[in-house]
DNA sequence: TGACTAAAGGATAAGAAAGTCTTTTACTGG
DNA sequence: CCAGTAAAAGACTTTCTTATCCTTTAGTCA
C-alpha cells in the first residue's frame, strides 16, 4: 500500500521520535534497530533532511534529529516527502486526472474513500505511533525523561554544524 | 493505487461489458479501444480467464467475452483475479502480517479504512462503470439490444470451442 | 595538523514490473 | 485437407524501484 521507501521513513522517523530530546542518533543506529539496509536508510533520511523534517550533523557525535515536535509531524507529511506531492490525485481507471477530461466512471466514490485516506494520514502523527510502540515494548516507564546529550542550534539553511 | 495490469483489466472488462451480448471481441479491439498494449493485454486477458471472469475462444470469429452477467462481476474480483488474494491483507509499517506478533501502531485505523476499501470495492460492478461511461459518451441511447452474432455454450473447462 | 567519524552524493547493480516479439496451438471456412 | 485467423504460451527487452558501493565533504578530538 505504501512504498517500500515510504514505511522505511515512518519507521525512522518513528524511532528518532522515541529518543530522548536533544539526542543525536545515528543512521547505523537506527538502520540497525528497525533492520533498513544503512545506505538506503541514509537516502530516505537525505530526502527527510531536504524536506525539512529532520536536521542532521556530520563528524563525530553527529546524527540525525527530528526538525519539529513529534506531535507536528503526520504520517502525510511523510509520505509527500518520498513520494511527492503527486501522490493521491490520481484516478482509478486512468494515468491522466480524470477531472480533465470528464470524470471516471468512479470519481466520486473513489474521492471519498481517498479523502478518508488523506484524512488519516493527516491525523497520525508520530506521537500517535510512539505510544503505541513503547505500550507494547513493556509496560514498562514511559519517556523517562533523561539528560540531553547535547544542544545544538541550526546554522545552515540544510546542513548545520554540531557545536553547543 | 492500482497496479497498471490491474486498471487494464478493469477497463477490458467493462469493454466487453458494453459489448451486445452474444458478440465475441478479439484483443485487439479492445487494446485499440482502451489503448492498451495489444500482448500485454493478451497476458492479461488469459489470468481474467483462468480466474473464470471471461471465456476466450480460438480461430476464425473467436475472441473474448464476460463469462459472467456485468452485473455479477466486481471490482474486488477482477482486482483479485490480477494481483492475487493476498492483496490488502498486509500492515503499513512491516512487511509481514501484524496481527501475528502484536498490532501494529496504526493497526486499528488501518483496518477500517482497508474494509471501506474493500467494501467499495465489492459493490461497483461492471454494470456501474458501463452506465457511467455510456452515459458521458454522448446522452445517447442507452444499450440498444442487437442481435447476437453468435450463440456458444461451454464445452470444455478453461478453453471452448466457438461453435453453436 | 592529522586521525577519525559520520553524513552527502553519485555511480552502479539487482530485482520486479511492464511491455514486446515470436512461435505454437486451436479453431473456421472453403 | 489447406489457408487463414485469433488466442496461448513463453522467451526476451525495457523500465522503474530498491538497494549497494565508493568517494567526497564536513565536522570532532587529541
Amino acid at each position: 500500500m505504501l512504498s517500500r521507501p515510504c514505511t522505511y521513513a515512518i519507521r525512522a522517523l518513528s524511532y528518532l521520535a522515541m529518543q530522548p530530546p536533544g539526542k543525536l542518533t545515528g543512521s547505523r543506529e537506527i538502520s540497525g534497530h528497525e533492520d533498513i539496509p544503512n545506505s538506503f536508510l541514509c537516502k530516505i533520511l537525505l530526502d527527510l533532511r531536504r524536506k525539512r523534517l529532520l536536521r542532521s550533523y556530520k563528524g563525530t557525535g553527529g546524527g540525525y534529529e527530528l526538525a519539529l515536535p513529534p506531535e507536528k509531524i503526520n504520517l502525510l507529511m511523510i509520505v509527500q516527502a518520498i513520494e511527492g506531492e503527486v501522490s493521491f490525485s490520481g484516478c482509478i481507471l486512468e494515468d491522466k486526472e480524470c477531472s480533465a477530461h470528464g470524470e471516471c466512471a468512479l470519481h466520486h466514490s473513489w474521492l471519498e474513500l481517498r479523502n478518508q485516506l488523506v484524512n488519516f494520514l493527516e491525523t497520525q502523527t508520530l506521537v500517535d505511533l510512539v505510544r503505541t510502540r513503547q505500550a507494547r515494548r513493556k509496560k514498562g516507564p514511559k519517556a523517562r525523561y533523561q539528560e540531553p546529550v547535547q544542544i545544538k542550534d541550526q546554522m545552515g539553511d540544510l546542513s548545520v554544524k554540531a557545536s553547543a
